[in-house]
DNA sequence: TTGTAAGCGTTATCAT
DNA sequence: ATGATAACGCTTACAA
């Protein structure tokens, strides 16, 4: 081993690579590759020379030329919509920190309309993402892509009918049957329903279950209004139910948060009904905005570190066994009962 | 021009790459390439016949292998902290978007703490990231070392005294000032502070500019508590002003939105005060939630989309042209006259 | 343990 | 307009 060079290359503005390290400190550069890489075979005595000019150039190895030849990025495709729904910034962080801590790093989409999700899918192919996570409304085309290209994904909320993919999702149906069985035993009659955008299945399975509940418990004349998601759709879909049912409903099932907390404010503002005394509010989600108490919304409790835990571990499987099997796991929300609704 | 070839190129599971187009199309693999490249001098006749083979191969240019030959990813680093601020959220998928649309792809870093910075920016060398736009706190050797590494960095909402850096932020200054201004006018004269970390500059400077401004207006007996931003914290922090004061003041102005919500409920049920009949409180930035009739908060509205256009096009900007000067650009916030405080 | 050399999949340069 | 060929910065046999 030769002593350190005294000079140091001219880089001419460059960034510093690996071959401008073994220059100085006077090794091959498969030897500075080798210092950078956990478990390769090299003296400590290298290691630390090139470690300590590597220090000094502020070279890090580039992680692009890497992965061409490793033909693994280390990228994760986070694919997320509906920047309305309350509870995404949360899930968003939480995967987004999941990923950090399994060594890999986030390629970010964050979705404003569906149209968007074949642009977001070729540059996941282009920039040679590991795996996907999505949160964002793929249709069956679209998933089947995935399986063809062989790059494993994982959808949050998301169970696509006769479809097999990989998936977590709290379990909407049971959820939203706890929330019918308790809201009927308190009393309530009048249900009126608030729905999201017809298309995503998500709001569909949520109200569909609180609607074959309701009629299992012999109530079959329900009131229905369409929202978007958002709090002021949830107002005007608590006025329409209203008018349809020419005077306010005992109970009101939305399916989200941001309806049922604008539908909230409706009610007592707008119709001056107290709530929960003259009606019942109810959500889905549990975003943390929903606990505030001058809302203090009963609602279900979505358990997003822990499925956010189980997606991103679930995609980094397949990442490492390709051929694994479709598997969707289902969590049970947590009902919380807060003061916007009377449960029996 | 040789007609196209019959067979499908044997790829053993791999992913096309433009060889195998080249050998389907019966062109060189610089056609490929060619025909990807927007104002490349390729035939009509070439591009249509390779765009068509590269369709039914499912190939897509490898941008990992484009950016080791261009020195440019097309990434840009996102670095976020404080998930617990009500207005990050929509910061974020607004810089999102907005990268999107210029061309560029997001690396996501959502920080928990600072101490997770420095592994971070690793991150971002290695992955070659063309410029950053931050929204966690660096410390000016942080921002340093982006200099060095002549990797455009923007500021969001962080102006760092007495270092020349890009920034974009709302005028916290100014927005207290006002704020103030129109409190005091309507005769409040028992202010609270309800300051974030301490060692947030945002917080101190929004807490600094109101204290100055009352002390200009002679009010200089002003309690101050500290908050950690979050809801929670807001609503103790009013409970500590109300034993400071032995009694409620007149008027809280809160380091940001969400503070200032938990210190309305805190008000409203723990003290069954009315607000703003008995206390007035004020918040900053004008998050979507704020807006929220059981709240209406009184507060000043960051002008997110504004801001986060003019982050990204800055940034673009210097990726562009390397030596542009530092340059720090103030936004006015928009006073919004909710129903949580008095105005004069 | 260390060094040499061959890729990885592009774009860029230079002939033709 | 098209086709060879040389980078880009790394990892990884293979040789020493």
């Amino acid at each position: 081993m030769q002593p350190v060079a005294e000079t140091l290359p001219d880089m001419g503005n460059r960034r510093a690579t690996s071959y401008d390290v073994a220059r100085m400190a006077n090794v091959s550069q498969s030897s500075v590759s080798r210092a950078f890489t956990s478990g390769a075979s090299i003296s400590e005595d290298v290691r630390q020379r090139v470690l300590e000019v590597a220090a000094q150039l502020g070279y890090q190895p580039n992680a692009i030329a890497r992965s061409l030849i490793t033909r693994r990025s280390d990228l994760i495709g986070l694919m997320i919509g509906q920047a309305t729904n309350l509870i995404y910034p949360e899930v968003l962080f939480e995967l987004s920190r999941r990923i950090s801590a399994s060594g890999s790093r986030v390629l970010l989409f964050a979705l404003e309309s569906e149209a968007e999700i074949g642009a977001a899918m070729e540059q996941l192919w282009r920039y040679q993402v590991d795996g996907v996570i999505s949160a964002a409304r793929l249709s069956a085309e679209q998933v089947g892509e995935f399986a063809t290209r062989r790059v494993p994904l994982v959808l949050y909320n998301r169970v696509l009918p006769d479809c097999a993919v990989t998936a977590v999702s709290v379990d909407h149906a049971d959820g939203e049957r706890r929330l019918v069985d308790r809201l009927v035993k308190a009393g309530h009659r009048r249900f009126g329903l608030i729905s999201g955008p017809a298309d995503n299945a998500v709001s569909v399975e949520r109200m569909e279950s609180a609607l074959a509940r309701l009629r299992q418990h012999g109530l079959d004349q329900v009131a229905a209004a369409r929202g978007a998601y958002t709090y002021e759709s949830g107002g005007e879909a608590f006025g329409q139910l209203v008018e349809m049912l020419a005077g306010p409903p005992d109970a009101v099932i939305c399916a989200n948060d941001a309806m049922a907390i604008g539908a909230v404010d409706a009610a007592r503002h707008h119709y001056k009904l107290s709530v929960p005394q003259q009606v019942s509010i109810v959500g889905f989600d549990g975003a943390g905005t929903a606990r505030w108490l001058s809302y203090d919304l009963t609602t279900i409790r979505q358990p997003v570190r822990r499925m956010a835990e189980a997606a991103v571990q679930m995609l980094m499987e397949r990442i490492d066994t390709p051929d694994m099997e479709p598997e969707t796991r289902l969590y049970a929300g947590e009902l919380i009962q807060g003061g916007s609704a009377r449960l029996g």
